[in-house]
DNA sequence: TTTGGCACTCCTGGCTCTGGAGTGCTAATA
DNA sequence: TATTAGCACTCCAGAGCCAGGAGTGCCAAA
């Protein structure tokens, strides 16, 4: 397993050999490579370039008598360095723009177009991550009295409206006591981060006002709903879109992908790492840390609201996927969702 | 296929034969008829009478020398004469009342985390329609401004919170008249139906009062998103449950459902006349007019708001699924969802 | 009307065999 | 030394075949 640097033949073989199984699911034997590519060698050669790539750990064998298939650190080799970068044609570019352009207004409606729209475009299965709360501010909240000792408190952040929560009291509120402290609250968190809008500081408007513990409470259950939670919800699309990869013929496969993206705890410790290091990220088979996703590959992206990213945008499918398309793909709709969440922004 | 009324020792048979294959999924043979459950004939018995079953159009064999399997007509009458209702096990009883009850008030996350509930309990694929807007009455609207020329329409209904849309504004609009449009819709509309709701009284109360287009148009749009739309959403889970039927051991079948439950018009088509005939309803195999889904069956309930039926709660399994028992699950947990919004109401 | 008996059908799984694809190695060649 | 033609070898995929067994239908007797 030693891994030399690859000399200039080396490593055309091996991405030919990731671009060829890549579009054909076959092992690859050395005669395609000389026919379909001209390398200006016989398929002998190519046999013995082969086998160094394999004893140098980046392509395997099926089985004796076999083409060869790149390895992880095949594909790894080829993402990092090999693959030519491609950019989106100019259809999906169109379609990417007038998808999001008439999507909702809304943060979770946006995030669930853009990711079944990720999922129809890439054919696999897409999920994104929704906005936690790291840039969001705090803008506006409202008490509002709908029923007799019902209400409704709505926690207006920049994203958007983001939270409602109903609540009930002990007694009548009267109008005038529910905007005395909304208008309290507002004017001492406005424009403060969500996470620095403290119980404390609910507190001390309450107390100050004079008023009962359980207005209290329902401010603190909006603002709550309205913080992102650890692990944020995350949206998927497109799961029967890997049907059509003939890695899923056995559909033990499929149940645990499909499992995974139930609980979606594992989806969201797949990108996590993703969202650390604020760039676009490949994740090939076993990277991904669970055996049971051995053979899929993840590509991630994130998205953001200004400077900082605040979510992720994945693509999960086979680990023969297109690397090259689907990283244009994801981030050509991460840059438009995020064009549009600052357009949308309320300052 | 003349279908005479069944006699006894024949409705037993076959009640006996969907009963195993239910729970084998393999055909049955007479002898394993008269060897586990006691007819008191001989199994040349059995097969004469399965033999005019098959006559009958109740049975079918899937080749010449196999036992029997119901046909679509034979898990009709099962259904509908033969099957011994059944009530929920105390242990899913319990499960039901503890998971709802620590569920959501809002409207959506409550039909999504009971939507889970029954996935899992039925180990097949749920899914259920968000309430129509058929019994939701108009209870409140707020506009409030969260920015300079921004700001956000409410809408509180009978279920609950059910929209909100942000607005801009060609100028700046003061708080006091907000809440005066505010104030006066509530007062002209309160406790209307949604439906009865119209854009004319929100012009009308507009025009009375003096104020812009631009807030016309905000207030139309939030209750245009209150009212339910012609196809409600539609929430899916346990999709993973199928794979673990022998009957998907093919990929293509799996392929079709998870396309229909993607696209909701389909599933919506299913359960929307069970939802006119206001009462629990069975569809089996070809019933559900579709040949992609021939081999599947559905069960759909009701769930209610008061008195009417608001919502449809359904269980998609393969056909040789366990009718009486998925009846009462779907049964006990739409009762227990319509108590939930009983409870929850906003008067 | 029921039933034991028996011939018949058809599926299933295992086995063998063959063709072909692809390799690795060796020896010749540039 | 790098390349290549040639060839033996390996292994898989698919076809064909066979045997076993499960289950039926029917007949004739009870």
């Amino acid at each position: 397993m030693k891994q030399p640097p690859l000399d200039d033949r080396k490593a055309y073989i091996l991405a030919t050999v990731v671009y060829e199984y890549v579009a054909t699911a076959e092992p690859v034997a050395s005669q395609t490579l000389t026919q379909k590519y001209n390398l200006g060698v016989s398929s002998a050669t190519v046999r013995n370039e082969m086998a160094e790539l394999e004893a140098g750990g980046y392509l395997v064998q099926p089985h004796t008598s076999a083409g060869r298939v790149p390895s992880d650190a095949g594909y790894r080799t080829y993402v990092d360095e090999l693959m030519q970068p491609e950019s989106l044609t100019p259809a999906d570019r169109r379609r990417i723009r007038d998808d999001l352009h008439e999507a909702s207004r809304e943060l979770d409606d946006l995030i669930d177009q853009t990711t079944r729209l990720l999922g129809r475009l890439s054919k696999s299965l897409a999920f994104v991550t929704k906005p936690q709360s790291g840039t969001q501010t705090f803008k506006h909240v409202q008490l509002i009295s709908i029923a007799p000792r019902t209400g409704v408190a709505i926690v207006v952040t920049s994203y958007g409206v983001s939270a409602q929560s109903l609540f009930e009291l002990n007694r009548d509120a009267s109008a005038e006591e529910l905007t005395r402290l909304s208008s309290a609250l507002n004017a001492r968190c406005a424009s403060r981060l969500m996470s620095e809008v403290l119980e404390s500081d609910v507190a001390a408007v309450v107390a100050e006002l004079g008023l009962g513990d359980d207005l209290r409470g329902a401010v603190v259950g909006a603002l709550q709903s309205a913080r992102a939670s650890e692990v944020p919800e995350i949206a998927a699309a497109g799961a029967q879109n890997l049907l059509d990869q003939p890695e899923f013929a056995d559909v033990r496969k499929l149940r645990s992908i499909l499992r995974i993206v139930e609980e979606q705890r594992t989806l969201y410790d797949i990108v996590a790492d993703a969202m650390e290091s604020d760039s676009a990220s490949v994740k090939i088979g076993h990277e991904l840390g669970n055996e049971e996703l051995a053979d899929l590959s993840v590509v991630t992206v994130p998205y953001r609201f200004g400077p900082s990213a605040i979510g992720m945008l994945s693509i999960l499918g086979p680990r023969r996927m297109p690397y090259a398309r689907l990283l244009a793909l994801a981030s050509g709709t991460a840059d438009s969702l995020s064009r549009r969440l600052a357009d949308a922004e309320i300052r």
